[in-house]
DNA sequence: GTCTATAGATCGATAGAC
DNA sequence: GTCTATCGATCTATAGAC
């Protein structure tokens, strides 16, 4: 074995499920790919579901200390400024994710996409077990910030901006090629968060939306 | 034949699209839902390609011109107030949908969320194909209210906003669960768009972000 | 741990009778 | 137009030799 079998199945398998959605990889492409036998992945994983689990999971324990640590040393303040610093102390260690794997921010940024599209529930309750106590970290800090804005509706933007930063990332590759043509630009996916965090800050932090 | 076949067709077929994914939807539950036998589906619309196609364009037909008419009465104002009475102006159209069917409008988001997710670009260039013009009409009322934006920020936040409304409602049940579980609130579709337009406004009207 | 071979299921599509 | 029957391809998973 030319490194251990086990990580050759991961990489390769991570960058298959980010270009292509879970279910439209298979096993056998996987282990073509991994150059490795196709029954290795059930003698290593057990099946394909917990194989999907294992890539998610190798990125959420990179990314989730990191993210707690992080929101340690926000400085509080209200409004969209405040909201626009707590997501910034977001993207480094995101960014890191890149120095583990090349690539590593936009797989487990699309990774993320495909999951809430594709699985059914399955995503969110694997990160909220998981790693639900650093997700209320998150919205805690952010609800910081906003004090006049009722729950419910900090509940409705955090989704909305889940939604942008998981769809731009999902059709990321789609979108650096518009904005070649369109544009002439070369497009990073630091570029990507740059605009994006401003635009949900923004939005999460707008004036309350009357009640129906 | 109860009713027309090939629409019997289309009905289950946009419902299990949408609630399952393309992909995931086999040709045999679809013809068992609609009641129909297994061969009419190629019968009638030729592959399951051509079948996605078809739910698709029932639904952009009916409100593309819509949305060309709607665009027309919009007054032009300049920066948020003038990009939220753009998106405000797409809101009834989108919502005749739930006319033509039951949940319609929820069902064509969700179409929309899959196949932009699934299909690989393809959903796009059927857009683009078809109803260009249309897009191209709502891009510019939404850059004549900004005329301090760079085009290339304008483009990235209109897929931002693209994503929070597509992702939004491609999660719609698992977000109206939770919503009913943790605010004991009882959400309609409505509810969502009229969070989620302040909520974009605000994000395509920011300060523009500073250069790389 | 790694391999071959294959079981067992499911899929889209179609031929051909009615 | 509708049906049955089935082809051929593809998939995950596993049994069993090495």
């Amino acid at each position: 074995m030319a490194k251990d079998t086990k990580v050759r199945i991961l990489n390769a398998a991570e960058t298959l499920f980010a270009e292509q959605g879970y279910a439209q990889t298979s096993m056998r492409t996987i282990t073509a790919r991994a150059d490795v036998n196709l029954a290795s992945v059930n003698y290593h994983f057990g099946s394909k579901k917990n194989l999907i689990q294992a890539v998610l999971k190798r990125y959420f324990d990179l990314l989730m200390p990191q993210v707690d640590e992080a929101l340690l040393t926000v400085q509080p303040r209200l409004g969209a400024q405040g909201v626009e610093a707590v997501l910034a102390a977001l993207v480094p260690p995101m960014m890191t994710l890149s120095q583990f794997r090349s690539n590593g921010t936009e797989i487990f940024v699309q990774l993320l996409g495909r999951g809430y599209n594709e699985t059914q529930g399955h995503l969110r309750r694997f990160i909220m077990n998981g790693y639900g106590e650093t997700v209320g970290n998150l919205v805690a800090a952010i609800r910081a910030c906003l004090p006049q804005i009722p729950d419910q509706q900090i509940f409705w933007r955090l989704h909305f901006a889940i939604g942008s930063f998981v769809f731009s990332m999902a059709s990321s590759k789609a979108l650096k090629e518009i904005a070649a043509a369109d544009y002439h630009q070369q497009v990073e996916i630091a570029d990507v968060i740059n605009n994006l965090v401003p635009f949900v800050a923004q939005g999460i932090a707008g004036s309350p939306v009357a009640p129906d």
